[in-house]
DNA sequence: GACATTTGACCAAC
DNA sequence: GTTGGTCAAATGTC
């Protein structure tokens, strides 16, 4: 989706609404895989239309910071990269030797990990003439999935992460042919009738890590939910049945888990869109919800890496970069992240 | 013990 | 020789 630089904050809001209209339509019935990466798109979307809206309010301007101008870190660019960004709302359409190299899709962003994919990192290294190092991370969805990506985090201005995407997952497939290879030995290994083989299905899918793969009437109906009231500004209480799993919620404070909340920012909405991504409604092993202190202006949630909860050198500041809660990452590591 | 992350070393391209 | 990208052993976390 892109936004005309010379768009009006309604112009963004309306566009805004429409995305969500057809989301709405695309949750009206059964999600199947194509479904869901659809729904994932339009949940991306509208993160960006949030975003851009915030800018422009944060901004007193009519325009954000990065589609006005192409590149709000000061830092040099191709032209050709700087007419992409404007006319693509951030994402850099890749020229015909980054296809070469396996370049597919380059990304201005403040919250780079927010992909719905689940990314291993493999390499850092300190690049010349910027400030901060360069991030490697492999998809980690499957062993064999070749996609990657690097993450540069820009030198100046609000904190914003080049995202450069180097080959097209094949995880989907890897994950497929996987699922289908354990359903024909289970099947070899006892003559179950239908039911029992899909249950033993379901079982695989959850010892795999995905347990909500094809998703059951009742984990759709929760994720239209879900949905539907981050778009309309508000969380409802996780259904009775347990699903979304809450780890953080359910076993440090069970209470939480029921705690109702306010969409404080464009977090929430992409923490729920990672349950929708194609693993199968799973929550992403590094972002999930993490109910906070309640501010002067009431329940909120941030978001929090789960992993580094409890690290005194990780930290995360709700008023950082316009008060997205994810934009810290990696900048707020930089020399903690590395060992003394 | 399994898995993820870190980081120095290595390699290829320029 | 310099630089960016990757590997793999060491280390950390659960």
């Amino acid at each position: 989706m892109a936004f005309d630089p010379d768009a009006k904050l309604s112009d963004v809001l309306a566009s805004g609404y429409d995305l969500n209209n057809q989301l709405q339509a695309l949750l009206s019935r059964p999600l199947d895989s194509r479904g869901q990466e659809l729904a994932m798109a339009f949940s991306q979307e509208l993160s960006r239309v949030f975003l851009v809206s915030l800018s422009m309010l944060n901004s007193n301007s009519s325009v954000a910071p990065e589609v006005r101008t192409g590149n709000s870190s000061g830092v040099s660019t191709p032209a050709k990269e700087k007419r992409a960004r404007s006319d693509n709302g951030g994402v850099v359409t890749p020229t015909k030797k980054s296809r070469e190299e396996g370049i597919i899709r380059k990304e201005f962003t403040p919250s780079p990990h927010k992909d719905g994919y689940q990314w291993r990192k493999y390499g850092q290294k300190k690049i010349q003439n910027c400030n901060f190092s360069r991030y490697y991370f492999k998809c980690n969805r499957h062993r064999r999935c070749e996609a990657k990506k690097k993450v540069q985090q820009q030198d100046a201005g609000p904190p914003m992460f080049e995202v450069t995407y180097v080959n097209e997952h094949t995880c989907h497939e890897l994950r497929a042919s996987d699922d289908d290879a354990a359903a024909a030995a289970a099947r070899m290994a006892s003559p179950w009738t239908t039911s029992r083989r899909h249950a033993l299905a379901g079982a695989v899918d959850t010892a795999r890590g995905h347990g909500h793969g094809a998703g059951s009437a009742e984990e759709n109906e929760a994720m239209v939910s879900c949905l539907a009231a981050v778009v309309s500004g508000s969380v409802p209480p996780p259904p009775s049945s347990g699903w979304p799993p809450a780890p953080e919620a359910s076993a440090s404070d069970p209470d939480a888990a029921g705690r109702s909340a306010t969409v404080a920012d464009d977090e929430a909405m992409m923490t729920m869109t990672m349950m929708v991504d194609d693993t199968g409604f799973s929550w992403d092993p590094w972002w999930s919800l993490c109910p906070v202190e309640e501010a002067a202006s009431g329940p909120q949630l941030v978001v929090m890496n789960p992993a580094n909860h409890h690290r005194d050198d990780m930290h995360m500041d709700k008023d950082d970069a316009g008060g997205f809660a994810d934009t810290v990452w990696p900048e707020h590591t930089c020399g903690a992240w590395r060992r003394a």
